[in-house]
DNA sequence: AGAAGTACGTACGTTTTTGTAAGTATACCG
DNA sequence: CGGTATACTTACAAAAACGTACGTACTTCT
């Protein structure tokens, strides 16, 4: 089945791709998995799976916390991952605003990856700083 | 000590962030574990690691089993996993050119959470699929 | 009354990243 | 002798990412 028949009878071009594969491959141009993949390393994106794996956050605790980041890119940082089913937007209706993020399960699982990433990176660093050329 | 001063000392600022700090933090804007984060998070960085974790590669063997990879983002990315001390190129002196890339210790460390991370995606990815909103 | 905090969206311009195409020197294959 | 493979580099242009600034609507603090 090609991409064009997929969409014809209305399936997603990313269903499509993994009833092809089975699972995904990101070593294929076209998989899913790539950007998926994107969102969760991204300069942004991996910082605040980090710090939501640490405990739930509003948007200002957040931007706090994430030293440099800009409100445009965290909050776009945010719709990314809350589409991809990793952070969940608790929204209180009350003035002024107070939304909550979390991690869904899916999340905390992802998290946890990219947390020991994160802390490798971070208890090695003199190691990688002293093995850098210039 | 400022920045200034230990660049005036001749020491790096790397190196003086990290005294500063004693290890890294990524949440700190300047810290340099954020640039080598970056270099095994990139778009191509991870994809890198994940190939040369199965096996050491020549160029052009990467450059097949990375599908969609361009010769110059290849030669790029491999330039920054090696300056971080991630990669070892072994280039054999013939002609036409021969050149081996591996994981240096170092990089196998590093590779091994890149790994994690990526397979969970492999494998999860239906799931986030069907998490995904649109 | 004026300033600050809250959670964003949007417009704009700049910076960074990425791809494409071409070039290099040589050897092997048909 | 022409095509292919090797491992790159460089110039150029297109695309994507990013930051800054501003606006919103209302409340609390000063």
């Amino acid at each position: 089945m090609t991409k064009l028949d997929a969409q014809t009878q209305g399936q997603t071009v990313a269903q499509a791709l993994i009833d092809h594969w089975q699972a995904g491959n990101v070593m294929a141009p076209d998989c899913p998995s790539r950007p998926i993949l994107q969102h969760l390393t991204s300069r942004w994106g991996a910082l605040v799976m980090v710090a939501l794996a640490a405990r739930p956050h509003r948007f200002s605790s957040l931007r706090r916390h994430i030293r440099g980041i800009s409100e445009r890119m965290l909050a776009q940082t945010l719709h990314e991952l809350e589409a991809d089913g990793f952070v969940l937007r608790t929204a209180h209706a009350v003035v002024p605003p107070h939304v909550d993020y979390a991690l869904t399960p899916l999340g905390t699982e992802a998290a946890q990856h990219v947390v020991a990433l994160v802390t490798w990176v971070e208890q090695n660093l003199s190691k990688v700083v002293a093995a850098q050329s210039r």
